[in-house]
DNA sequence: GAAGAAAGGATAGTTGAACTATCCTTTATG
DNA sequence: CATAAAGGATAGTTCAACTATCCTTTCTTC
């Protein structure tokens, strides 16, 4: 197909498409000739997931377009690359520079994060940017005043080990390397706002609860 | 103090907090004569709030305004204050037009997702905001050809239940209403960073056990 | 009490991300 | 062969989030 059939079946203009050609978030059509190129459904595939990844994904284009860089190499294993659409994934977060006072604070909690984390048994590598996201928050909040309690970050840790575990086991049923890695960035990113608004909704749901009783109606719209 | 010291116990410009002030996010100073105002540790609070929304949490500055307006806005009832923050946070989301052929799709997928949670007892606003972005996100990954398995939603669910009902405890000690006010906004905002990055650090040892085995030393970058 | 410095409101300018429109060569088609 | 459309290259647009400038008012100091 060209590129205004994959325009029509996507639904993204064709300048946009092109936009998204010259940033490598889709690779290019093979050339048919100097000035025109065909694209097939696995164009539509891609261009399917990079418009998730910045709509729904909250994603910049820089930000998927490195993801899929690497998940498109086939010089990194199978395990990088399945695991690097993860852990390039997260939004970059601002490290206090080495002679920055408030270094000390920075690597006191991400200390102790860690060594949290390790002593539940998890496993990660010391650089991976979640652990910088998790200090950011986690340090911000202590600045506002308020603190995150060992306990209550257990409790995180506990709810959310077993959604990644469910994950998981639904990645791997993907045998094709290529599927696989197009499912991992898909959940990774997609799931993410189907967390938060449910933790959105069960706050709804306690504070009607304590407000209305339990056996209240429901207050509607 | 003045703005400038303002700006300089908070880190932020001066021209940035003049912007704020234009936008609404912290409310003016106490003008003690015609050219100046007078700020307190009131707007120091304030302002860090709004930095910690706008660059941890990833808001808008049109999202943190609507936000603090119900938050500031003593016309609303106590559980409305409460509720709102939570209530107005999530990210816009792209609702197919009703004459839109995708309209059939999305009330399906809508009303599954209402039903289920109603199954689970969960009680919330029809309009909920947060429904929108989880029928986007959903629907969204239908599209891209994973099903979202009811099974898995549950899990979802019974997982995010706890730590909404945690976190609601940690708010209600706090007596006074404007101070329960400003923790619901930074809880809502900081600790979903917390939450997603968890789930990346969990996918990582996961994945990680996967392929090197359960006994195998921690890898390094 | 005058003069220079500084605060701060109003206004306009800047920057970067994400598109979007135009130009123009090439190529398919009648 | 003439016409029209595809599509690569390039430049322009739009919006959000600041950022810089101007200028009046006020404060301080002599």
């Amino acid at each position: 197909m060209h590129l205004a059939e994959l325009s029509r079946r996507t639904g993204v203009s064709v300048p946009s498409i092109k936009f998204y050609l010259r940033e490598g978030l889709i690779p290019p059509g093979v050339p048919v000739s100097a000035r025109k190129s065909e694209y097939d459904e696995e164009h539509v595939r891609r261009l399917r997931l990079v418009r998730a990844m910045l709509t729904v994904g909250g994603m910049s284009v820089g930000q998927a377009r490195d993801v899929l860089a690497v998940a498109d190499d086939p010089a990194f294993t199978r395990h990088e690359r399945l695991g690097i659409a993860q852990y390039m994934l997260p939004p970059k977060v601002t490290v206090p520079e080495p002679d920055d006072e408030g270094r000390a604070a920075w690597d006191a909690v991400r200390g102790q994060i860690c060594e949290e984390l390790r002593a539940l048994g998890w496993r990660f590598q010391d650089g991976a940017p979640a652990l910088d996201v998790l200090t950011r928050s986690v340090l911000t909040l202590q600045e506002l005043g308020y603190e995150t309690p060992i306990e209550q970050f257990r409790r995180y840790a506990a709810a959310i080990r077993p959604i990644a575990e469910a994950e998981y086991a639904t990645i791997t049923q993907y045998e094709v390397l290529e599927e696989a890695i197009e499912a991992t960035v898909a959940y990774t990113v997609l799931v993410e706002p189907i967390l938060l608004a449910l933790r959105r909704l069960a706050h709804e749901d306690v504070s009607s609860r304590l407000h209305y009783g339990d056996e209240g109606e429901v207050r509607r719209a």
